[in-house]
RNA sequence: GGCGUCGUACCCAAGUGGUCAAGGGAAAGGUCUGCAAAACCUUCAUUCGGCGGUUCGAAUCCGCCCGGCGCCUCCA
């Protein structure tokens, strides 16, 4: 068991602290999910690979981790003030929308994009959390802690709605800072005031609606859950009553976790997380993502239309560590995709050394050397998940084990193998866990095609025929892919078509 | 109006009081190569948005100013 603490930002406490969790070596984890009306952004995947990070941090300190993370499969209405149902739905627009003329209902639309979502989390090679509930199978549970705010006096019941009580809990706006209730509504435009509602600050637990696409029946009429009442009931339900860790995007601190905070310690009377950490947006060529501006990006764009490999996005995405704006550009991706193959090529290395027979020479001060990198890029993960301190340390670790080329030893093979391992269990950027993410099964018919240029390339060069080698080489390339001829003959790599 | 965050070389970026600044990309020179690619070696910020202040000492603390970005409203 390491000694090692693992510090991170604290939203609430506003600091740097510990992570400890309550049962010490057992870390209870609850990471916001998605709303799956369309495809997820790399943005959002920032977000669920802090998530991953931290799991992977406290797996290399020997904790055990418990980790859930929620698909939000109920529309809620886009403005969450408004009483009647003038608010557009985001399941419901996303039906009516060009992509959602697909789908016959909302539920299938739901399915559809939930399946997405992990297919392309499957591409970043991010763990897969014990759990993934979903808001509309939690709706009996919902609709039971509802119920007891309204007992509580906690909530109050209208003729459209129930609303949460603000004036119940005081320390609502403890976790954004928001703690002026009344200037929570300056700066606000487009308020609809809803009359029956005692503060316009009151949100919604659940929406009287006959007419939604989803509807469930509640004591209060027909109807859909509040936003913020999905999250508190399933944290509770899988990881109890208080949790180590609550995580999201920084969007999310407010309304959404300073109201869950709100509903959850009502309910309980005690600390919902002792601990909030928040992943920063990301911003694409120096902007704010957004589809209008065109700068919008999913996995599957640059993944399966660009080219790009999966695991240098996920490279790119952590260059920056969470906490601070990350720019991202093609450049990043560009850059991140050298970094990657530089491990690939440092794995073929290591292979190749381990082919070798024994050479009974010690590998200690070359497995040490690595060995304290290996601690270096744990440390750097423990201060905060510095992630552009860790990859360094990774970096530098390749450069080791490329200093020594193919005069890599037997002994020193097995060294660097292991160290590979470690710090892909660490860093998640060398091989994917997942065989369905696999970078290069789209086009395999060109691949042997490839293939065969090589070999002819090959023997041109064997007869000197320089001319007719450049050709095929030239030809190689236009299809995507580079010859590297190494001390073992040509490999063949695929290029990641990003210009 | 409230809350917050950032400004480090051509680009990305670490660094929060004491070896006057990690790492990557790009670029340049060299090694290797039939030539390339990959890899290796070398070079690449006396300087950290600006101006003051605190200090023996600051990129790092304080103040002011300039500039970027974000949240407060569906959003990770």
């Amino acid at each position: 068991m390491s000694q090692r603490e693992f510090l991170l930002y604290d939203t609430m406490t506003r600091q740097v602290k510990p992570l400890q969790p309550l049962e010490p070596g057992h870390l209870k984890f609850y990471s916001c999910g998605p709303t799956v009306y369309s495809y997820a952004h790399i943005g959002n995947f920032r977000t669920f690979l802090t998530a991953d990070l931290i799991c992977r941090v406290a797996r290399a300190l020997g904790w055990r981790v418990t980790y859930v993370s929620n698909i939000t499969d109920v529309g809620h209405l886009t403005e969450d003030d408004v009483a009647d149902a003038t608010g557009e739905d985001k399941m419901q627009r996303a039906l009516q929308s060009k992509e959602g003329e697909q789908f016959a209902n909302v539920w299938e639309l739901a399915d559809y994009y939930a399946e997405a979502f992990k297919a392309d989390w499957r591409k970043l090679n991010l763990n897969e959390p014990m759990l993934w509930p979903k808001a509309t199978q939690h709706m009996r549970e919902q609709i039971v802690a509802v119920e007891k705010l309204i007992e509580t006096g906690h909530a109050y019941v209208t003729p459209s709605a129930v609303y949460f009580r603000l004036s119940s809990f005081p320390e609502y706006g403890k976790l954004s800072g928001n703690l002026n209730k009344d200037s929570l509504q300056v700066g606000v435009r487009d308020v609809v005031v809803d009359d029956s509602k005692e503060h316009p600050g009151d949100f919604a637990l659940w929406k009287r609606d006959e007419k939604h696409l989803m509807q469930w029946f509640s004591p209060w009429g027909w109807g859909f859950p509040g936003w913020h009442i999905e999250c508190s009931v399933m944290a509770m339900a899988y990881l109890g009553e208080t949790i180590d860790l609550h995580a999201g995007g920084e969007d999310l601190v407010f309304p959404h976790h300073e109201s869950e905070i709100a509903q959850s310690e009502c309910l309980t009377g005690h600390t919902f997380a002792n601990h909030w950490i928040h992943t920063r947006f990301l911003q694409v060529d120096g902007e704010k993502m957004s589809k209008r501006t065109g700068n919008w990006y999913t996995v599957r764009d640059l993944v399966d239309q660009q080219g790009a490999n999966p695991l240098a996005l996920r490279y790119a995405l952590m260059t920056v560590p969470y906490g601070k704006t990350l720019n991202f550009t093609m450049q990043t991706l560009r850059d991140a995709t050298t970094a990657v193959e530089r491990y690939a090529e440092c794995e073929r290395l290591a292979e190749l050394a381990l082919k070798k027979s024994p050479s009974g020479q010690s590998a200690t001060a070359f497995a040490e050397e690595l060995e304290r990198l290996y601690e270096e890029t744990l440390d750097a993960l423990c201060n905060d998940l510095n992630t552009s301190v860790a990859l360094a340390k990774g970096f530098e670790g390749t450069k080791v084990i490329l200093r020594d080329a193919t005069h890599l030893t037997h002994e020193q093979g097995q060294v660097a193998r292991q160290w590979l391992d470690r710090i892909n269990d660490l860093l998640g950027i060398l091989r994917s866990q997942y065989a369905d993410a696999a970078t290069g099964d789209r086009g395999s018919a060109e691949e042997s095609a490839a293939l065969a240029l090589m070999d002819a390339r090959q023997k041109a060069k064997s007869e000197k025929d320089f001319g007719l080698a450049d050709r095929l080489r030239s030809e190689i390339e236009a299809m995507g892919f580079e010859v590297r001829d190494t001390p073992e003959g040509p490999v063949l790599r695929r290029l990641s078509g990003l210009n």
